[in-house]
RNA sequence: GUGGGCGUAGCUCAAUGGCAGAGCACUGGACUGUGGCUCCAGUUGUUGCGGGUUCGAUCCCCGUCGUCCACCCCA
């Protein structure tokens, strides 16, 4: 084969597509209905925009970003997530004029360079939601019932939410410290990645992996034990507010979001039937990023769905439901061929998805074909047709069959 | 970046250190102008690529690329 799509790199076609355009067409319905709407953001932005929100110390800004000089010399990054484009949108067109909150979403690609595995690709696809300038957890309980909403719509059964506060830059610190002195007398004993992340990322060894590591951090205390005030009743309000629309959720706290930007609320919506990726969305709460970006202070919450994972959850759509022609038009000879252009242009000036017969094959391979896709009817046009005016009509699904003037054609449907 | 599994027809997969196969799909026919079911016939290959061992490699070895899964990390 001379040529195939990059590494990490997929073409969606159908019928996969149809789950996607499905996924689509119900969370921008589901939006509306919280008053969110839709932004179109730009593919590329200047890297700075990454390292200052995502953190210059991840791995997405360390080593997974698609990076490049343009032609100018400036430097270029094709977004690998897209809260900090919205952030820039946001301040760079002072939508904190407009009345708050400001809630938007958005879809498309994201790019990363990481070795592909079940549900991870170099380009991937995210629906996101963000809302600007509440503070309050009333609007982060609505965005984890949107969210859940929307993954009902769309019929996803065995999924979790789970939920952690991480704390503000006033209670981290002081618990981070704490990790520290907890962790640091038996470091050694811990496995070489939960020592780097010691130095690193300490709160990072709460959901190491490894068995040993897991048990040498019994007795650490969860994050929610040292957040301030200000963040412990955000966080107790929100669950609050959560248990009184009963939704089903549960405490995780070791729940530990990657990017630097992310305050207060974290939240993961996982599966059980995704592989090690486990996570099909994912948000949380960035109250400062906004001032960061030079915007006025302003608090903020967000959320991305991970396409191709939820895709890969939904069940694939029976082939009844996919799209399939209304006709398709079996021609006999020339004068018959060109009749059946002229009927299928008529058609699909009224709606319809028709096809005909581009040239010379016989009656039975024609009518195999509009088996073979599914058409819902056959049109048979040949020299004694053309005589009568009329055209020999079948439907394929119930097998009836009979005769009908061209012109009332359409009453078949 | 690290580790492991797998690369054979359009697809799903067999096979043996000695002529590369099956099912599905596709095309035509049985059935001059009526699909699906059945039957018959036909088409399809640089066995990923490069090197090595061997009289001989699809098979064994090395490398490389691709792919899948896992680690790191993340949607």
């Amino acid at each position: 084969m001379k040529y195939s799509a990059l590494k990490g790199i997929e073409d969606i076609l159908p019928p996969e597509v149809y789950i996607w355009q499905e996924i689509e067409s119900v969370a921008k319905d589901i939006f509306h209905r919280y008053g969110f709407q839709e932004i179109r953001l730009p593919i590329i932005e200047s890297t700075e925009i990454f390292i200052r929100s995502i953190g210059e110390t991840t791995d997405i800004v360390e080593k997974e970003m698609y990076t490049f000089p343009d032609k100018a010399g400036r430097s270029i990054t094709m977004r690998p997530e897209g809260t900090a484009p919205a952030v820039r949108c946001y301040v760079e067109h002072h939508l904190y004029n407009l009345p708050s909150p400001q809630k938007f979403f958005y879809s498309g690609p994201m790019f990363r360079y990481e070795r592909p595995q079940k549900g991870r690709f170099r380009q991937f696809y995210q629906i996101g939601a963000e809302a600007f300038a509440v503070s309050q957890p009333s609007i982060d309980a609505e965005i984890i019932a949107m969210l859940k909403n929307l993954f009902e719509a769309l019929g996803l059964k065995e999924i979790n939410f789970e939920i952690n506060s991480i704390g503000c830059e006033k209670c981290r610190p002081d618990y981070k410290n704490a990790l520290l002195n907890f962790f640091g007398d038996k470091l050694t004993d811990f496995c070489p990645d939960c020592q780097r992340r010691y130095r690193g990322n300490p709160l990072r060894i709460l959901d190491c992996k490894v068995d040993r590591c897991t048990e040498l951090r019994q007795g650490a205390h969860p994050v929610t034990g040292y957040l301030c005030n200000e963040c412990r009743e955000h966080f107790e309000e929100l669950l609050f507010r959560l248990n009184s629309l009963n939704m089903p959720y549960s405490l995780n706290p070791n729940l530990i979001r990657g990017l630097d930007y992310y305050t207060k609320t974290a939240f993961e919506v996982t599966s059980e039937h995704l592989g090690a990726q486990k996570a099909v969305a994912a948000g949380g709460r960035y109250d400062n990023l906004v001032e960061e970006f030079g915007g006025p202070a302003t608090p903020a919450i967000g959320f991305a769905i991970g396409m191709e994972r939820l895709a890969l959850l939904l069940k694939e759509k029976p082939a009844e439901e996919h799209p399939a022609p209304k006709v398709f038009i079996a021609a006999l000879g020339r004068e018959a061929e060109i009749e059946s252009f002229r009927i299928a242009e008529d058609l699909r000036a009224k709606g319809f998805w028709i096809e005909f017969n581009y040239g010379g094959a016989s009656l039975k391979s024609q009518l195999r074909k509009a088996d073979r896709i599914s058409a819902e009817f056959a049109f048979i046009i040949g020299d004694n047709e053309l005589k009568s005016g009329k055209i020999q009509w079948k439907n394929l699904k119930t097998g009836q069959h009979g005769e009908i003037p061209i012109p009332d054609a359409i009453s078949l449907f």
